[in-house]
RNA sequence: GGUCGCGUAGCUCAGCUGGAUAGAGCAUCUGCCUUCUAAGCAGACGGUCACAGGUUCGAAUCCUGUCGCGAUCACCA
């Protein structure tokens, strides 16, 4: 039983000696810090239940839990609120239960449990990565680690898009202007070389149209008739029908994007336990709309084209195979989850890390599982996130309005850089040491800027702004770490001991911190029901502030005796422990030193 | 137009299933490096929680409506 359940339980017999009177709940809240306590009742949701003034009944209640809980130590009584003071002793145990547990806050699955599987990135082949998928690609990790942590078990995927008309325009532009050009030949990354050629393909489209427009047809007609579409629509059916040339072509390209992509995201530091691709999966949803057919989850139309309808449940109905047969994202969508259960059979539930502007397509997905009576469709959930937006608006690849992922991963890395060598504090670092170490920081200001925010909030992204690194910013957090590991790295005598609560008392940013640590196990759970890890971030935070201003305002080293001295070692040596757990889910790296 | 999401300090964001005087950071301004890393600490300034109703002992939080911003409503993905 967790002390709150105990205090809760005393509580209501406190009620129940005193008035009479049974309770099913007892509110309780941290106590604010302008007020003399550590955990507060909210007496005002009794008064439904007890007739009388809430500053008497607490100091009853108050007076009851003095009496008979010897943890707690004081109480006061401030309008309806009862502020109980609880003892040193009972953070001093507690923190000794938890200062040698190195895992402390995670969970690990229990057998039996099912698994989540979780799909993130999911990119298209024709172009390089930019910030919206290094949004994605975090949140996705960050949620499969928090997740993790949390004490599922964690399958890591994504669902590659390599067929599909806009690898057919990188394809063809490449054929056309391309002179043979490969990544090795230019020294261009091979997603960066095929990406050029998907502008490439754009702004000939454009020119084509203007020429068309030129000639008398309306934009509209020029938008479908101009000749390098019809050409890369044909070479999309060349595709399909498994033309051996055109199927080479497009084997080599994706085999330049993919060992782009793989360079972006090991510098990203996200990873993948399982990959499906859609050249594989966009048939497969066909046999599972035959199936709804015969259970009449799906009509047919006298075209031949299937739908669902789903007006009764308030949204409109929505086509799941062409009238030519052909699967639609759906269709597909439909395939590729349950072939996972198949594929996974201990997968009980699936994440889905996708834009916001996919909200009502996963809606319907979902609810067609459901109809389809998959037992698993209750636990799919859209991970929906805001856009990352430009002050000039959206991010397009094709008008180059991007801001790539590499580069920015660069530049934050560089401006890390910057401030190190300005601040001076490396000496002894050889120059491959500082460089890995500006790309911890760089990479922890660019994590923590993004994960910091609730999920579903839009960001506005200004590239001539560049992320801040004091303040609630990833370094803050790394800094306090590599400050505790110079204490720890000077600390040179034995402070493994486990000193006895007797005697000891307390100084008030010591019980603050404890307090602070006593909340994240907590927090894990919470980030993980909410799929956020921006919980996770906050926290740390909070953990760390509280932690600086320990100490600045109390010496650490300079204790006056030895039993304080090692008990604060040991108190920042599980801070910093904490801080590299949380930063561990939320994907960040922390210094030795900085 | 229908549906969904968002709207909190000049800017970027917290604020859990309703609880005390709405909190941080950045920016501006004051102090603090002969003591453990000043990417820090201590403090000041800054708010009609978009607006209007409602529920409640109590609303930034829940409900309704209005306004603003965004997304979506394809035999595209």
């Amino acid at each position: 039983m967790s002390f709150q359940e105990t205090l809760s339980s005393q509580v209501k017999q406190a009620v129940l000696l005193n008035y009479n009177i049974t309770i099913d709940a007892v509110e309780f809240q941290a106590t604010r810090k302008e007020f003399a306590g550590d955990i507060t009742v909210v007496i005002f949701p009794m008064l439904r239940f007890i007739k009388g003034n809430p500053v008497q009944i607490g100091e009853v209640i108050g007076g009851y839990l003095v009496e008979n809980v010897s943890e707690v130590k004081a109480f006061n009584v401030v309008k309806g609120f009862l502020n109980i003071e609880i003892s040193d002793a009972y953070f001093i145990n507690f923190f000794n239960s938890i200062k040698d547990v190195t895992s402390y806050g995670f969970e690990t699955p229990q057998a039996g449990d099912k698994a989540i599987m979780v799909e993130y990135s999911s990119p298209n082949t024709n172009k390089p990565l930019h910030l919206g998928h290094i949004r994605n690609n975090l949140l996705g990790y960050s949620v499969a680690e928090i997740l993790k942590a949390s004490g599922k078990k964690v399958y890591k995927t994504q669902i590659i898009n390599d067929r599909g008309i806009h690898i057919c325009k990188s394809m063809l532009a490449w054929k056309r202007f391309g002179n043979g050009k490969t990544p090795e030949s230019t020294g261009l990354k091979g997603d960066k070389l095929v990406g050029n050629y998907y502008v490439k393909f754009d702004q000939e489209y454009k020119k084509e149209i203007e020429a068309l427009v030129a000639k008398g047809q309306t934009e509209e007609d020029a938008k479908k008739n101009a000749p390098i579409l019809l050409e890369a629509q044909d070479m999309l059916l060349k595709w399909e029908a498994g033309d051996e040339e055109t199927v080479a072509l497009w084997k080599k390209m994706n085999g330049w994007v993919y060992a782009g992509f793989n360079e972006t995201y090991k510098n990203l530091g996200v990873d993948f336990d399982t990959l499906y691709y859609e050249s594989d999966t966009y048939l497969l949803g066909k046999e599972f709309v035959a199936e709804g057919l015969k259970s009449g989850v799906f009509v047919k139309e006298a075209d031949g084209s299937v739908w669902c309808d789903l007006t009764e449940d308030g949204l409109d109905k929505k086509i799941v195979q062409r009238a030519d047969g052909t699967a639609v994202y759906m269709t597909q969508d439909i395939g590729t989850a349950i072939q996972r259960i198949k594929d996974f059979p201990d997968v009980g539930g699936m994440v889905y890390t996708v834009g916001n502007e996919q909200d009502y397509h996963f809606q319907v997905l979902f609810l067609i599982l459901k109809k389809l009576g998959f037992e698993w469709a209750k636990n799919l959930y859209h991970l929906s996130y805001g856009m990352v937006d430009l002050p000039s608006g959206k991010m397009k690849s094709r008008e180059g309005t991007v801001v790539d992922a590499d580069d920015l991963i660069d530049e934050m890395a560089a401006t890390a850089g910057e401030i190190s060598e300005e601040l001076g504090k490396l000496d002894g670092y050889t120059d491959a040491e500082k460089q890995e170490l500006y790309k911890v920081i760089g990479l922890g200001a660019l994590k923590y800027y993004i994960l910091k925010v609730d999920p579903k909030k839009r960001i506005l992204f200004d590239p001539k702004e560049s992320i801040d690194f004091q303040g609630n910013t990833g370094p803050f957090i790394q800094y306090t770490y590599a400050r505790i590991q110079s204490i720890l790295r000077k600390a040179d005598f034995d402070y493994s001991t486990t000193l006895h609560a007797e005697g000891k008392v307390l100084a008030d940013k010591e019980r603050e911190l404890i307090k602070q640590l006593q909340l994240f196990p907590e927090v894990v759970q919470n980030a993980a029901a909410q799929h956020s890890p921006a919980f996770i971030a906050n926290y740390t935070y909070d953990l760390v502030k509280e932690f600086n201003s320990f100490y600045q305002n109390i010496s650490i080293l300079g204790a006056d005796n030895e039993n304080d001295k090692v008990f604060r070692v040991q108190l920042s040596e599980k801070v910093a422990m904490t801080i590299k757990n949380a930063f561990k889910i939320l994907g960040i790296q922390v210094p030795e030193r900085m």
